[in-house]
DNA sequence: GTCTATATAGGGATAGAC
DNA sequence: GTCTATCCCTATATAGAC
């Protein structure tokens, strides 16, 4: 075991502000009560600064996903089986619609030339792992309905935190279990 | 014709800001630059500062949402004719696909208290104006359709963003129009 | 109505004590 | 490694000339 402990404690306070303010609307204020770090504790951790910071927020949000999101659908389940594993991938990853989409919130002004190019590949490689198990499971032009289905998850994440209403996020979930099972 | 022209460029103007950038991530200069106003200029115009600026952002472009969006599903037209004028609208409303939606970018951050119930009572109207026309169109349970085809909206535009190709939105409608024709 | 100039607060970022 | 204190810049907002 590394000597750090707090630091994944860190990222994950530092993940909540990106995600609710975006990387513009995130202070250095904010994120520093939120990890609990004063500002000079953050360049400690983080020398580059603010983009250091958001730049970790997403690696570690990446590896999530991966694991959550990517890793079952690249497993040799039969599709149906591939597909509702994401699908509880996806309900942990987003916190059963509790909290906004950091490949949303993060690009925004500043934050599309900074972290567009990471949040671009993350989404093809949904789009490219998505596409086959759609297509196994019967659907037509399974890449764009692939590229359909992730707009429709980020799109319901908008309206979920709208309404402060998590059921909207679980309704489309179940929505999706029930069309593929 | 009044006197104020420019008035309504300099908001469409303010409009792309806050699009781009979200509430928080608009500063006054990139608002003033984009206008061309100087900050004394801009507060001349709105009294009551940033707030007053995004207020009226936000109710122009909720007009603009009305006429182009809403009306459609309001009229006498045969359910299929409603729902492709309203395909029409939204191509028009969202420029091709080219700009973020504004119920995205202002509902992040302080954007959220300031202005989630204007938009919140946009969506909801768009969802029972939206419903009707779907279920006479044949889907089943008409309201939560309404909400997954809103989210496939504002969802793909995130896409349009990240990947800045226009063909993304376009493709969408399409599907959208062939579905229910 | 539009400007220059300025007030005040908060932003990101560092220095240096401990 | 963590803090207090501080630097410099930009932010929002206002005053007052023209």
């Amino acid at each position: 075991m590394p000597q750090k402990p707090p630091r994944s404690r860190v990222v994950q306070a530092m993940t909540d502000v990106f995600q609710r303010h975006g990387y513009e609307g995130a202070s250095l204020s904010a994120i520093g009560a939120a990890s609990g770090l004063s500002k000079a504790g953050l360049y400690h951790h983080f020398p580059a600064g603010k983009s250091d910071m958001a730049a970790q927020v997403l690696a570690q949000s990446g590896q999530r996903f991966t694991q959550l999101i990517l890793a079952p659908l690249r497993s040799s389940d039969p599709a149906a089986q591939r597909f509702a594993t994401m699908l509880d991938g996806l309900t942990t990853y987003y916190r059963d619609g509790s909290i906004n989409c950091l490949m949303n919130t993060l690009s925004l002004g500043d934050g599309l030339d900074l972290f567009g190019p990471q949040i671009r590949s993350a989404i093809e490689a949904w789009v490219k792992l998505l596409a086959p198990t759609l297509e196994e499971l019967g659907v037509d032009a399974p890449e764009p309905a692939a590229r359909r289905l992730i707009a429709q998850i980020h799109g319901i994440l908008i309206q979920t935190r709208l309404f402060e209403d998590p059921d909207l996020f679980h309704q489309l979930i179940e929505t999706l279990r029930r069309r593929y099972r």
